[in-house]
RNA sequence: GCCGGGGUGGCGGAAUUGGUAGACGCGCUAGAUUCAGGUUCUAGUGUUCGAAAGGACGUGCGAGUUCAAGUCUCGCCCUCGGCACCA
């Protein structure tokens, strides 16, 4: 290596560099402002223990491009991060040693955002929001009274995890295999009263809302199957020697007469009174065995059908038929009506256990074209209608709405809309999230409330929300805004109540309170009851929110993180808008990012937000695999540390790295040879750039020095507004490699080199930048155009084929003529020796590019 | 099972959207610099036949369209994601 003052000292830069933005503020994004406005935003990270991963930095070098790449094309550039860090594992560690989650989350948080500075964003730093904080959780339980005012919020039991060992409720990914991830004891499912958002009362919007989404298909698909609507119709079945219908939902009335049994499910509300008592037994051992299984145990079990005859019969309504009803749990309470009419004939499911049990099975719809399959059973197409009385011969799925309208005019059923998409559970038996702004009361306390004028009276939903406990009605009240945030407590006991409550019911000076109904304000039951008719006695709502709600609406506070009034100021709203790039991984197509619109298009709907979509174009990056082809992971040992890379490397080499792996959205294996690659490409950088003797002699540039740089210009522009960050690279890379070869080339070429490596390599552009006799920062300078004039060679290449292969070329003047060309081509002596003793039949010419001579014989 | 990506050298990946396949990087080979290692530089590097000039083959497999196919069409294989009894 040459003496040390030539060294790429990267450590050095880099402290020196992040100093610098820092104290200048360089990247503070301004509320008002004549520029353009550009809003770049990452998933943000929830702070592990575990610090940054190698995978994280992957989407904020991207986005960081884009917004240091932006700021130079003159856009006013906010480009925030924060923390999402409510959650499990900070709960988790302080059940094992006692410490505060808030001290850990804060711990974590110092982490994380020292590794995040060390690798150099362009972050405005003044904007940081973090969803614990108390002046933060304020406006997500804000959101959530307006929610419960306008009846989007209800209390029902819902099934969840329940391990009687641990006496606790589990999540999800605390059940391992059937057992619980801590202990290894077997888990339950248990219903629990629970706080559930009507996100179903959302289902068209969210639906059509997607369309003019920027987004990837996929993600588009997976949320449009999630919603899943589907269009059909509400039959009513007579039960025979009953005064009562057994309403199904259908996606193919048109099959109606092939209707040959119906299946309830287990849980359903009439299958008590269907069963007949010869067959009470059977079917409640059948009811039991299926509430024993979770729901993921009733669709694992996919091939094998069971289900119990009820002994009941119902009335086919459009041909007066007697059909059996049968229990089975492949039939979903929560879906359509929870019950079905069975076409064993054209739906497989209903084959299966139509064969299985030996029921008939009816053809109604006739194969259109007379193939071998034309007789296959079940049939699930298209067809003609056959053995359907009065609608023999027509089309199918013309005669869906001709049967609906028909059911309909005599009273037998309704065309219906269904959608897959479930109510939001919105409560955790938790102590680390937002706590829930409500408070229960006695049924005469809420009448009271609804008949006293005040503030409460006006932030009560239309119809109440209420609970039952030790055989009580109770009913939710809100809290009044203004006395919001209602903190958590702090507490020493994180374990669990062993009631499956919260955490929070154990702390009988927060839970018990003295509630005034008339302004809602509240005072520990531990004081006395304070003077005036409208104090009563309630207890507080011990559930808390799930992780996801405070990642519903941050990428609103980034715009006004202060703001102690409201959640975001109108006017900064209306000027930022949404986020114009937002990116993070694919694993959140659907929770996430449909929670986040749900309550973004809520906002919108009540006036408190100018544009209906939170995120209008968005990436997904694809995951870092470890340098063996696997999931990076702490027990395969293959997990790679930013901060040791950024040791050996430099932040700088690191940033160009995660870009160079491949394209941004592609799954790619790490590499630590790869990235001495990029390290090697970034020293010489610096050396060439310190090479004054070289540039100094030279004031202009030669003419394949100028075609180069320009289009390493226009294709770098290019492929950092298409996020093609590797091409972008390598096309810099061709250009030093040219740079190095050449004797001499003008300082303003290193000069725009440095412009076009600055939103890759902030660092080393800076410095450089700085050495080459500069004023200020790289970071406003304007980014550089393409001069196409220059992209234009004098002389071009043209290629000759014979019969579209490769034989020869030659170089010609750009204005060349066709009949030139060919001409040249047939005389050239390779072309010749292909076409000897051959005749051409067709002369092709791409102009510019090629010849081709197609020959026979 | 259904839906959706993707299969290009030893490896990561390029290819102006039908027009010179393998850019750029890694690795490897040889050489120069060096006491040596590292660094840096030069040349080479798809397979195969050939001493060479040059030829043949070549983008998962098989067909097809075309003057021309990695790119378009049809069939198949493999692989990675997502969903999974949704009536």
């Amino acid at each position: 290596m040459a003496d040390d003052e030539q060294n790429y000292n990267f450590t050095s830069i880099e402290k020196k560099w992040q100093e610098y933005w820092e104290r200048e503020n360089t990247f503070r994004a301004e509320d008002s402002s004549d520029k353009p406005k550009y809003y770049a935003l990452d998933m943000f990270p929830y702070p592990s223990g575990a610090g940054l991963h190698i995978g994280h930095p992957e989407g904020y070098v991207a986005s960081d491009i884009l917004a240091r790449y932006k700021k130079a094309c003159g856009y006013n550039v906010l480009h925030p991060m924060g923390w999402d860090a409510f959650g499990l594992p900070a709960e988790q560690y302080a059940i094992k040693t006692g410490t505060h989650p808030s001290v850990t989350t804060q711990t974590n948080v110092d982490n994380f955002r020292r590794q995040i500075k060390s690798i150099g964003f362009a972050i405005d730093w003044e904007r940081e929001i973090n969803t614990t904080d108390p002046g933060y959780y304020q406006w997500t339980q804000w959101i959530f009274l307006k929610l419960f005012q306008r009846g989007l919020a209800y209390v029902d039991e819902k099934p969840v995890w329940w391990c009687p060992n641990l006496r606790a409720v589990l999540a999800n990914e605390e059940v391992v295999d059937g057992k619980s991830e801590v202990g290894n004891h077997p888990v339950e499912r248990r219903n629990l009263r629970q706080v559930v958002l009507r996100i179903t009362a959302y289902a068209e919007k969210l639906l059509a809302g997607l369309d003019d989404l920027d987004w990837p298909d996929s993600t588009k698909r997976q949320q449009k199957a999630w919603i899943g609507r589907s269009e059909g119709a509400e039959v009513k079945f007579p039960i025979d020697g009953k005064d009562e219908n057994l309403t199904v939902y259908t996606t193919r009335p048109d099959t109606l007469f092939g209707a040959t049994y119906m299946v309830v499910a287990p849980e359903h509300p009439l299958l008590d009174q269907l069963v007949i008592s010869d067959k009470k037994d059977e079917v409640n051992a059948y009811v039991l065995a299926a509430a024993k299984k979770s729901d993921l145990d009733r669709t694992d079990l996919a091939k094998d059908k069971s289900g119990v005859f009820t002994g009941s019969y119902c009335i086919n309504p459009i041909n007066g038929k007697k059909v059996p009803v049968w229990v089975a749990d492949y039939v979903l309470i929560s879906y359509g009506t929870g019950a079905i009419m069975a076409v064993p004939a054209h739906d497989e499911r209903d084959y299966e256990f139509a064969q299985k049990f030996g029921i008939e099975i009816k053809r109604v719809i006739a194969h259109p074209d007379g193939d071998e399959d034309a007789n296959k059973l079940p049939y699930t197409g298209a067809g003609i209608m056959v053995n359907s009385g009065e609608y023999d011969g027509m089309d199918a799925n013309i005669c869906k709405s001709k049967i609906t309208a028909d059911l309909e005019s005599k009273k037998h059923g309704k065309a219906a809309i269904n959608y897959k998409l479930r109510d939001w559970i919105f409560s955790r038996q938790r102590y680390w999230g937002e706590p829930i702004p409500l408070v229960w009361v006695s049924e005469q306390d809420y009448q009271r409330a609804l008949d006293t004028s005040g503030l409460i009276k006006d932030l009560i939903p239309e119809k109440p929300v209420t609970t039952e406990k030790d055989g009580e009605i109770l009913y939710a009240l809100p809290l009044p805004p203004n006395d919001l945030p209602l903190k958590l407590p702090e507490f020493e006991n994180y374990q669990p109540s062993g009631t499956g409550e919260s955490p929070l019911a154990t702390i009988s000076e927060w839970l018990e309170i003295w509630f005034d109904l008339q302004t809602g304000k509240s005072i520990s039951r531990v004081d006395p009851k304070p003077d005036g008719d409208s104090w009563v006695s309630a207890t507080r709502e011990t559930n808390t929110m799930p992780q996801w709600a405070g990642s519903c609406w941050y990428h609103l506070r980034y715009i006004d993180p202060q703001n102690a009034e409201r959640l975001v100021d109108k006017e900064k709203e209306s000027y930022w808008g949404g986020p114009d790039f937002y990116i993070g991984g694919a694993e959140h197509a659907v929770l996430h990012l449909l929670y986040a619109r749900f309550w973004h298009r809520f906002l919108y709907d009540e006036g408190v937000l100018a544009n209906p979509e939170p995120y209008k174009k968005l990436f997904h990056q694809g995951l870092i695999l470890g340098e063996d082809g696997n999931k990076m992971s702490k027990s395969v040992g293959n997990v790679v540390n930013p901060d040791v890379v950024i040791d050996a490397y430099g932040a700088d080499s690191l940033r160009l790295f995660e870009m160079f792996l491949g394209p941004l959205e592609a799954v790619k294996p790490w590499s630590e040879k790869g990235i001495e690659g990029v390290h090697r490409f970034l020293r010489k950088v610096h050396r060439e750039c310190l090479r004054t003797e070289k540039h100094s002699q030279a004031k202009e540039d030669n003419k394949e020095t100028l075609k180069v740089l320009h289009e390493t210009i226009l294709k770098v522009t290019e492929a950092v507004e298409d996020l093609r960050f590797n091409v972008a690279i390598s096309q810099m890379m061709i250009l030093i490699n040219h740079l190095q070869k050449v004797d001499s080339y003008s300082i303003d070429t290193a000069k725009t080199l440095l412009q076009l490596l600055a939103p890759f390599a902030p660092h080393l552009a800076e410095d450089l930048w700085e050495t080459l006799g500069q004023e200020s920062s790289i970071v406003n300078k304007p980014w550089p155009k393409a001069d196409n004039n220059l992209l234009i060679a004098e002389e071009i290449t043209i290629v000759f084929q014979v019969n579209g292969k490769l034989r020869g070329q030659g170089q010609f003047p750009k204005e060349i003529d066709k009949e030139s060309v060919i001409l040249a081509a047939k005389s050239d002596t390779k072309v010749q020796s292909f076409l000897e003793g051959k005749e051409i039949v067709k002369e092709i010419y791409v102009p510019g590019k090629l010849v081709n001579l197609a020959v026979r014989g």
